[in-house]
DNA sequence: ATGAAAGCGCTAACAC
DNA sequence: GTGTTAGCGCTTTCAT
C-alpha cells in the first residue's frame, strides 16, 4: 500500500495538503481535493493509523480483558462494550485472561506496547501492575484499588433478593451452591444470601463449585451434593451451573418447582430455553456496558471522576422454577 | 511513558544499543545490559509496538471478523483462534459484523488502517473489498472468491447424516427447520438433508427461520410451524433453535423422543444442559480454529498455498432426543 | 562492541 | 491556500 508522500507526489501537491484533506483540518481547494481523492481511489490508499497514533498519542484502541468469552454473561457484556466503543471510533483488542494471572500480566504488557488509549478489565487479579500504568483503567467485577474506577452490579442485594424470594415461597431447607472463592461477585451473592437467611434464623447448607463455566467440571462438582432431595430450595451462583443442577434433579425425577425450587443468576439466554424456565437475577448488562464505556471515554478525555465505585442495580426475574 | 532515547541517555549508552538489547539482535556487553535493564525497570518502559510496526511492516495483530460473539459456535471458535494466535504473539482486533455488510466494510477499513498482518473473516459478505487488499485473508463459512483461502466444515455431509439418522430411527414424516437463505453453511445442510431424503423418496416439509441466534425472533418464527404434532422427526439448523423447538414441544406435551425425534447442529454446550440431551452434529471447532490460524500464519509468512478449499469433517453425536 | 544518522508514515508549526 | 520541515519512537546500516 502506498503512503501519503506518494499520493501527494502523484496528485502534484504537497504532503501537508493531503494530510489536511484527509483529516479535514484546514482549507483545501475543490480542485485539489478532487485530484487527491482520485489518487487515493486509484491506489486504494488507507491512512496508516499506527503512524498517526505515534504522533497524536492516541491509537483509538481499547484493551478488553475478559475471563472467557464463552460464558454468556461475559460475551454479552463484550458485545455491548464493543458496540458502544465502535460508535466512538474505537476498536477492541480482545484479551482472554482465562482467570489466569500470568496471562493477564502478559496481555497487559501487550496492551501497553500497543499504546491502547484505555483498558477495560473484568475480574482482574493484578493490582500493582494496573496502578503502575498511566493508561486509564476501568474495572468491572473486582475492585483493583480504591483509586481505580470500579463498576459492579449489586451482587450483595442479588443474594438477598434470592433468599427472600425462596423464603416467601415456603422454602426452609435451603442449599446455596456458591462460586469459586476468588470471584468477588459470587462471594457477595453468597454473603447477601446468608445475611438475609440469618435474619430469618434459617440455616443454609453450602457447596462450593470450582468453576463458573466449564461444563464438565460443573458436572463433577455436582457429586459434592449429598442427599439433594432433602432440600426444598436451591440458589445457584449462575445460570449455567443452575441448568446443570436442574438436569441432575430431573434425572432423579425430582419435580421443579413442586419438590425443589431453583433460582439462578445472570438472566442469560439459556434461562428461557430450559424447561421449566429458570427464575434468575438479571444483571442489566446493557447498563453495565454503557456505564463502563462512558467512564473509560471520560477518563481518556482527561476528566476527573470523583466517584470511584459504581454499583448497578439488579432485579429478580421470576419464571417457572419458583412457584407463584 | 518514556521512550528509547531517554532510556539510552539515562543508561549512558547509544539508542542503537538499547534497541539491540531489547530485541536481542547483536551483541551487548553484560555490563551495559545491566545498566539498560535497570533504567527500564526504573521507568516502567515498554517498547512502542506501533513505532516498531511502522518500521518492520508487521504489527503482530490480526483482525477477526465474526458475526456475533454471543452465538456459542462463534464464541468458541473465537476462543480457539485467540488462544492459538496468542501463542504466536499475535493480538486480535475483535470485529462484530452482526451479519451486516456495511459494518463489515467499515471494520475492514479500520483493520487496513491499523495495518493488521492478516484477517480471519467468518461468514463474510464482501467480495471486491477483500480482493482489493494485499493483506492475507482466510475465510470461514463463506467462499469469498476462488482465489481466497476458504475453510468450512462439511455442512452438506452434516445434512445427509442428519437425515440418515432420523430415517434409520423410523421417522417418515419429517420437518426441516432451515436457517436464513444468506448463510452458505445452513443452505448446504438443507441441501444435504433434502438430497438424502430424495434418495429414499421421502418428502420433507420446510420452514425457514430468519435468524440464527436472536432468541426472541426464534420464538416468533416458531409460529410458522403448522400442526407440529404430525411430524415424527425434526432436523433443526442449529442447537439454539432446536432448544426453542424442544421447549415448544414440551409445552404441547409432546414427548421427545417418543413422539418426535430431534436433531440439532453445532454441538454447543447447551446440548448437554437440555433435558433430554440434544442429539446434534459436531463441527470440530478445535480443528477449524487450528487450521484457520495455521493458514493465516502461513500466508503471513509468504507461503503459497495451492489448495484454496479446506473442508473439515463433521460427526454426529447421539444423545437423548433420538432413539437408540 | 557501540554509536550516529537516516528513514518508516504521519502531523502540525511555520513559512510563503 | 499550500508547501517545507521537524519530529513522533523505533530499527538498521555503516562507521568507528
Amino acid at each position: 500500500m502506498s503512503n501519503m508522500r506518494e499520493i501527494a507526489k502523484r496528485a502534484g501537491v504537497g504532503i501537508a495538503t493531503v494530510s489536511r484533506y484527509i483529516n479535514n483540518t484546514g482549507y483545501v481547494s475543490e480542485e485539489v481535493r478532487a485530484k487527491i481523492q482520485k489518487e487515493i481511489d486509484k491506489s486504494g490508499y488507507v491512512p496508516n493509523a499506527l503512524a498517526r497514533a505515534i504522533f497524536t498519542n492516541s491509537s483509538k484502541t481499547i484493551g478488553l480483558m475478559i475471563p472467557n468469552i464463552t460464558n454468556p454473561f461475559f460475551n454479552q457484556l463484550a458485545t455491548v462494550i464493543e458496540d458502544r466503543l465502535n460508535e466512538y471510533g474505537y476498536t477492541i483488542f480482545l484479551c482472554h485472561t482465562e482467570d489466569n494471572k500470568d496471562r493477564e500480566k502478559e496481555y497487559l504488557e501487550v496492551l501497553k506496547s500497543h499504546r491502547v488509549d484505555g483498558i477495560i478489565a473484568s475480574r482482574a487479579q493484578l493490582k500493582e501492575e494496573y496502578l503502575n500504568t498511566k493508561i486509564p483503567v476501568v474495572s468491572f467485577e473486582s475492585e483493583i484499588d480504591q483509586s481505580i474506577l470500579t463498576i459492579s452490579s449489586d451482587n450483595y442485594k442479588g443474594g438477598k433478593l434470592a433468599f427472600s424470594h425462596l423464603y416467601q415461597r415456603g422454602c426452609r431447607n435451603i442449599l446455596h451452591i456458591k462460586g469459586p472463592k476468588i470471584f468477588e461477585a459470587t462471594e457477595l451473592r453468597y454473603k447477601g444470601f446468608l445475611d438475609k437467611a440469618g435474619e430469618k434464623n434459617i440455616g443454609i447448607d453450602i457447596v462450593e463449585f470450582e468453576t463458573d463455566f466449564n461444563t464438565k467440571k460443573l458436572e463433577e462438582n455436582l457429586k459434592r451434593i449429598k442427599n439433594i432431595d432433602k432440600y426444598d430450595g436451591i440458589f445457584v451462583f449462575n445460570d449455567i451451573a443452575a441448568a446443570t443442577v436442574m438436569k441432575y434433579l430431573k434425572k432423579k425425577d425430582i419435580h421443579i418447582p413442586r419438590d425443589i425450587q431453583i433460582i439462578g443468576y445472570d438472566n442469560s439466554f439459556i434461562c428461557e430455553l430450559l424447561y421449566p424456565e429458570l427464575t434468575t437475577i438479571d444483571q442489566n448488562i446493557n447498563e453495565i456496558g454503557d456505564l463502563t464505556v462512558k467512564l473509560v471515554l471520560e477518563l481518556i478525555d482527561g476528566k476527573e471522576i470523583e466517584i470511584k465505585n459504581h454499583i448497578i442495580d439488579i432485579s429478580l426475574i421470576q419464571r417457572e422454577t419458583t412457584r407463584d
